[in-house]
DNA sequence: TATACTCAGATTGTCTGACAAATCATCTGG
DNA sequence: CCAGATGATTTGTCAGACAATCTGAGTATA
């Protein structure tokens, strides 16, 4: 029953703003469209696919959500090959996780995990301007919470750059993904300035071990750290165990 | 500057069909609208939200790839609510590795670090069931390499299996998410009988040290098993970096 | 009774034409 | 040289129409 499928393919079950959108795909693929390029105007992509105007919109939709164009209004707008496709699956992620289909629990274990590889490899690899970018982040926070503002986002910030600075793009990904959730689940909690607090302060000590190339020493920090954050978070898990 | 975003956000900047959609998921969220529930008709919902039918339809477009819907033709047809979101980042995932924004090499070296954590905590959490699908999907491998005919698709779902019996969705999310690159990957480099071999039994010896719960054997087979894997693929590895 | 066929209704898929809104490049007056 | 008006371009949206497709009920047939 499965050798079926390979043997009998659809005829052409395709619709056209699907075939439209394969079609741009493939050319960006290809590199006969390249980041920056501007496509003709949705009038002119429907002249040339020989196809109604409301088809290529509906093609232009699925790229626009893929992350492969944006689309501008006006004189000379229109739509144009984006170079940063990698961001849009943070929102896939996130809705997952707003869908229930992620615990909270699942999220704090995987990113415990991830981090804890990537910071092995960062140690390996990270250079003077990931150093830079991480002590421009973590004297911004502590510059916020002298003013008694919780420095969330830069708390968020900080773990991104810490991805980056391993140097490979699916750790890079991976992270920014989780930390897309994890920052929308501390926006509905809202963090106290003490635990902002807090979490500055871990992240200043084991950017310290970093650069020291103090290996071990930055491990047990983010480890000791990310189960602080766990800890945080631990009532709000028993909730959701008790919700679910 | 940055204030000037937090404190005056857009008055009105989305267009009508991501306000819809936006609505829509909304209901979603919020648990009012369940998988398998039936939305009204594409006309229905243009009478609903007060705007035209393809202003509706660039909503569902975005629903659909979003994972959110599916959308039959015909009588008693229309937009449905699905239950799997999950899916449909790898194939975002894969665009991302398509369009050359991940090379092969920080595709093996991450596969090799995440399959090493998900594997410990495997050790800990497989289930009577998982074993069960592994077994089955080792011997189905076996018996389509007795009849020489490459098993890539079983070998590939076992990595698929085993992430799923760490019972945390964000490991299988990301494992799922690896392996279609992976599987992308070798359908345009075709693998040999040989390798696919090589591949069943390591799975196999791997799948017994887990059985007999040897964790110490089961991530070193893991381990020499992905090495193995990264040993075959470097000349295209090195191929990527010479074009690069 | 059970099976196969037909047909009407519903729904998506697509095209065309039209107009409003936004934006940019250019021109114009100071 | 700069500020403002202006016209052209392009997206965003609506309305109406028709084809393609699917469902399900009804009908004929064995």
């Amino acid at each position: 029953m499965n050798a079926d499928k390979s043997l009998f393919s659809p005829i052409k079950n395709r619709r056209a703003f699907e075939e439209v959108s394969l079609k741009i795909k493939a050319l960006i693929f290809d590199g006969i469209l390249n980041p920056g390029d501007k496509l003709p105007s949705e009038t002119d992509l429907a002249r040339q696919f020989n196809v109604g105007r409301q088809t290529i919109r509906e093609a232009l939709r699925i790229l626009e959500l893929s992350g492969f164009i944006t689309v501008h209004k006006g004189g000379s707008g229109g739509p144009i090959i984006k170079d940063t496709i990698l961001n849009t699956i943070s929102a896939l992620f996130l809705d997952a996780f707003r869908m229930k289909k992620i615990s909270l629990e699942e999220l704090t274990v995987a990113r415990l995990e991830i981090e804890r590889v990537v910071l092995s490899y960062v140690m390996d690899s990270i250079d003077d301007s990931d150093i830079k970018n991480l002590q421009e982040n973590v004297s911004g926070a502590k510059k916020k919470i002298e003013s008694n503002i919780i420095a969330t986002e830069e708390n968020i910030q900080f773990h991104k750059l810490l991805a980056k600075a391993s140097k490979n793009h699916v750790f890079v990904l991976i992270v920014e993904t989780i930390m897309a959730a994890v920052a929308d689940f501390l926006s509905r909690i809202g963090p106290d300035l003490e635990t902002s607090n807090s979490v500055v302060e871990y992240h200043e000590q084991i950017l310290k071990a970093i650069v020291e190339k103090k290996r071990e020493k930055a491990l047990n920090l983010l480890e000791k750290h990310l189960l602080e954050v766990r800890r945080r978070l631990q009532p709000f898990i028993d909730q959701e165990k008790k919700a679910g």
